[in-house]
DNA sequence: ACGTGCATGTAAAGCGTTACATGATTAC
DNA sequence: GTAATCATGTAACGCTTTACATGCACGT
């Protein structure tokens, strides 16, 4: 599957990155969709050079500290389009272990239930109140095309995400004091 | 963290189970929120059964077949409860690789960009009708504390992600088109 | 001088999927 | 009889997290 391997190739495309700043971008906006941690990301350069996908360039930063920037080459970009052009089908399951808990919430004291709830939403609401900050950044649509198109699209799906399971949190915690 | 473990005992606990009943629950409602596969769950019974959260029973259907039904001890449904009323921070990332593809976008050539936006549509559109179908089997809100109440709980949370990702998914298609 | 951030790696363990492997039961 | 479903397991591989490990740069 490789999904690692086709974030890299896309946030590099974007602009020639370290390893370091690959590893920002995780824990940015586009964390909301896919995380990998530095001791992941690290190898699988190192794997993208191997396979011929990626290069770098050796770059000193101040005295003696070295960068490893990397960027594209041909065949990086045609396997990374070729990823992002494929129609894949849905994955049936994204794993929520707070759902999974609630389904078995009849065995929950429903003051307790009602607190852990109550929590979850203080958590969801701080997030999307962050997240709907990010978008009135925003004074329009990013232009189609543009990198900014891509940043939009997936800031309003973080939002319509979160608003949704702020009103699932809501509803709960009515139907719990039922 | 063992995730897959409390899945097990919580099924376990709503009634004595064998490994295939268990691999089947993470096909049905369950599955939207945790799935595993027999080829995990397996070797996962005997780990409970070897920690002595569980036990089983031997049965014979028909004239050879041998089922190991599965039930909970003492101590694994001590466990289960400390997970269930445990309150933990919510993780930060659901990975969604087509969100990820969005991501990249700029680098799909629009006509085919709305291809693959409305081909996710419709399959969100589909499970949407499945699990409004589901609910509409309720004749109204089970009552709190029941087993159904939690399944409840979990079904509507599956339709209002749902719904927010068509949501998305139409606005996306609308915002490529303009 | 000290703390935070920049920068890069490896090792071990845990989690999850795919594939391999086998056999009984039931409904048509 | 034969296909779908019931039923249980193992092996290999791949993905992900946690922990270990090191050192430079920059602002105060």
């Amino acid at each position: 599957m490789r999904t690692l391997k086709y974030a890299i190739l896309g946030l590099i495309n974007r602009r020639p990155s370290t390893g370091y700043d690959i590893t920002k971008e995780f824990k940015a906006e586009l964390g909301n969709f896919w995380r990998a941690r530095h001791s992941q990301i690290y190898p699988e350069l190192k794997r993208l050079v191997d396979e011929g996908l990626i290069e770098y360039e050796t770059v000193i930063a101040g005295e003696a500290l070295e960068k490893k920037v990397y960027s594209l080459k041909d065949k990086g970009r045609e396997e990374l389009l070729e990823w992002l052009n494929k129609d894949e089908k849905m994955v049936p399951t994204a794993k929520d272990k707070f759902r999974l808990r609630m389904y078995f919430s009849s065995n929950i004291e429903q003051e307790h239930l009602v607190e852990l709830l109550e929590s979850q939403l203080e958590q969801r609401r701080e997030k999307l109140a962050t997240l709907k900050k990010k978008i009135d950044g925003y004074s329009e649509v990013p232009q189609f095309g543009s990198q900014e198109f891509g940043d939009y699209l997936v800031l309003e799906s973080a939002i319509l995400r979160e608003a949704a399971y702020v009103e699932w949190l809501e509803r709960s915690i009515k139907r719990c004091s039922q």
